[in-house]
RNA sequence: CCCUUUGUAGCUCAAUGGAUAGAGCAGUGCUCUUCUAAGGCAUUGAUGUAGGUUCGAUUCCUACCAAGGGGACCA
């Protein structure tokens, strides 16, 4: 690597100069007229060399250029500002990177050997599928994808509640629609359970009786004592469990394990119960975790009712995760930060009743998707699911397609691909952690940063390329022609790939991803703009056909790596 | 009251302690006999407040102000 050469020359320099301890940082201008790579070692040590930064850099810069052998991919080192060093790398460097970008460019083994669980977008049974759990989805799906990008083995894991208060309500409610609206159990839809859930949630809250009802039924269901409220809850679970697999396939995501609340609550409630005195407690009738000892809060893990609370049926769920796949070197959660001080208290108390899982479990927590309006709630019925969000982003594009020479179906497939796209990017432009207000005609764009954007300028490139294989051009690589000039910015943009996608994995962001993806796709639409690429008068040509498909390539990989699909026309 | 996250342009977001704080949207003006105009070019506009550390702070520390999340039987 380029970089491990300029910092070791750099180190040696300055040990020369008896700098021991250096450190040697190396960076990429934000200009690029600035260079390649940047350094600040003479702004660093002037001070304890006791000289002006700018005539300690004259003097490293001497010692650089008089190495032998020379670093070749060096054309030359200038002296800026307070006392930056640049480093301008060669033509010759990137036409030589260049011919190096292929499908896999941009894959390291930072994780090679090592498997990765990655639990993610974790819907309930019963409730809709919101816009919550799609926002779960498309960061989880994006940092499974960066994880396999670093060579580890990725599992992907759900999880799934099944049992639970909001089960006793969706029944309650649902038994109630059942009857008035005479409705028949074997045909109810997900949506179905939807307004049942949001009705039986409401009276929840409003109605004593209704509440008292509704608890006796949670424990019903999760004894499972009442044949009546086993049919019903039988048949809910089915339809949304199967609605559920719908929508992973248009998202892309597939899973390998899934997990149920009803299943790993009673392992969970063991683990608890076995532990009672030790590191668990009673208190008022219930069981709790007293997190104050790690400066956190308490927590009730069991209740008064004798059923496991979400913290138990934690406990069960990663214990169950080491027993499908007793291997695993990191077991990742992503949830929304809601929940973000409760993950410290469960991780608290799994570290002493399950360490080894504990030591290995890290929580992962995405901003909230929030409306301007206020919070969106299902219990309140203020809700935008997936799938309606998704159908309303594809009719849109579908009226945009109108008009062109494509089948109904292909029109079809590419307003999936294209709708799915801009709400990924919605999601994925931003660092995890911060909320998303979500504004429906803003937040889902065509037209400048968004997903559209990236998939047209890819499109855009295979068209390309399409175009210079039928004139019978070929792209070439080893020669950079002289007509060509200075490196381009697309040649300089194109190499950094590697590293953001480095950057993006072990930071967990995907944004750095999308990021730099829209920087390269406007660099290249400027690009391509700026001349025609397919000309066979020009010497150029070839080579330009071959940085037009680094690009294709490059934004197949990182669209890849958002989950974001590419269509071949649009 | 305690814990926690976040305050950057009119709006939505970027910026591994670095050089002139970048984009997009919105606004204005150009640009399709050309490999796809879902494009390109130009232009207006910003670091919550007060200190501190540093050669250098949007970034680190402290206080304050403002907003979100959490704080015992929802998840």
């Amino acid at each position: 690597m380029i970089a491990d050469d300029l910092k070791k020359a750099t180190a040696e320099t300055l040990k020369e100069m008896g700098i021991e301890s250096q450190k040697v940082e190396l960076e990429h201008p934000a200009e690029l007229s600035h260079g390649d790579f940047s350094t600040n070692v003479a702004l660093v040590y002037a001070k304890e060399l006791k000289t002006k930064p700018r005539e300690l850099a004259e003097k490293i810069v001497g010692k650089l250029e008089a190495l032998s052998p020379k670093l070749e991919e060096i054309e030359k080192i200038e002296i800026a500002g307070p006392g930056f060093i640049n480093f301008h790398l060669s033509k010759e460097f990137f036409a030589g990177e260049v011919s190096g970008i292929g499908e896999e460019y941009g894959k390291n083994k930072q994780l090679s050997g090592k498997k990765v669980m990655v639990e993610y977008t974790d819907p309930n049974p019963f409730k809709e599928f919101h816009i919550g759990h799609l926002m779960s989805n498309a960061v989880g799906e994006s940092i499974a994808r960066l994880v396999d990008f670093e060579g580890a083995k990725v599992v992907r894991a759900c999880w799934q509640g099944d049992v639970g208060l909001h089960v006793a309500k969706a029944i309650w409610g649902m038994r109630v629609r059942v009857k008035s609206l005479k409705l028949e159990v074997n045909s109810l839809k997900a949506e179905d359970w939807g307004r049942a859930y949001a009705e039986g949630a409401g009276a929840y809250e409003t109605n004593a009786e209704t509440k008292q009802e509704i608890n006796t039924l949670n424990k019903a269901i999760f004894e499972k004592s009442d044949v009546e409220v086993n049919k019903l809850y039988d048949a809910g679970r089915k339809v949304s469990l199967e609605h559920f697999e719908e929508i992973y396939k248009i998202l892309g995501t597939k899973f390998n394990h899934y997990f149920f609340e009803g299943k790993e609550g009673r392992e969970g409630q063991k683990i608890v119960e076995e532990n009672i005195g030790k590191v668990f407690e009673k208190s008022d009738g219930a069981i709790v975790y007293k997190g104050e000892k790690e400066g956190l809060h308490t927590r009730v893990f069991i209740n008064s009712q004798g059923l496991p609370t979400y913290e138990a049926k934690e406990l069960g769920l990663n214990q169950a995760k080491f027993k499908v796949e007793p291997d695993i070197d990191t077991s990742i959660i992503i949830t929304a930060s809601e929940q973000s001080e409760y993950f410290k208290v469960v991780l608290s108390a799994m570290s002493e009743v399950l360490p080894e899982v504990a030591k290995r479990t890290k929580h992962i927590a995405h901003g909230m998707l929030r409306f301007a309006s206020g919070k969106m709630s299902s219990r309140t019925g203020n809700v935008i699911t997936g799938e309606s969000l998704i159908e309303q982003v594809k009719e849109l594009v579908q009226a945009k397609v109108k008009d062109r020479e494509m089948s109904v179906e292909e029109k079809n497939t590419l307003a999936e691909i294209v709708a799915v796209g801009a709400i990924k990017y919605s999601i994925l432009r931003q660092a995890i952690g911060g909320d998303i207000i979500f504004d429906f005609e803003k937040s889902i764009s065509f037209e400048g940063d968004s997903g559209p954007y990236l998939q047209y300028s890819y499109v855009r490139a295979k068209s390309v390329l399409g175009k210079a294989k039928e004139v019978g051009i070929r792209l070439v690589v080893e020669v950079r022609p002289q007509q060509l000039g200075e490196t381009t910015t697309l040649e300089k943009l194109l190499v950094r790939f590697p590293e953001v996608v480095e950057r993006a994995g072990t930071e967990y962001e995907p944004h750095f991803v999308t990021t730099y993806l829209t920087e390269l796709a406007g660099v290249f639409n400027s690009w391509y703009a700026g001349g025609k690429i397919i000309d066979a008068s020009d010497p150029a040509s070839p080579y330009k056909l071959a940085l037009t498909e680094a690009f294709a390539n490059i934004m197949k990989s990182g669209l890849w790596l958002l989950g974001i699909k590419v269509p071949e026309k649009m």
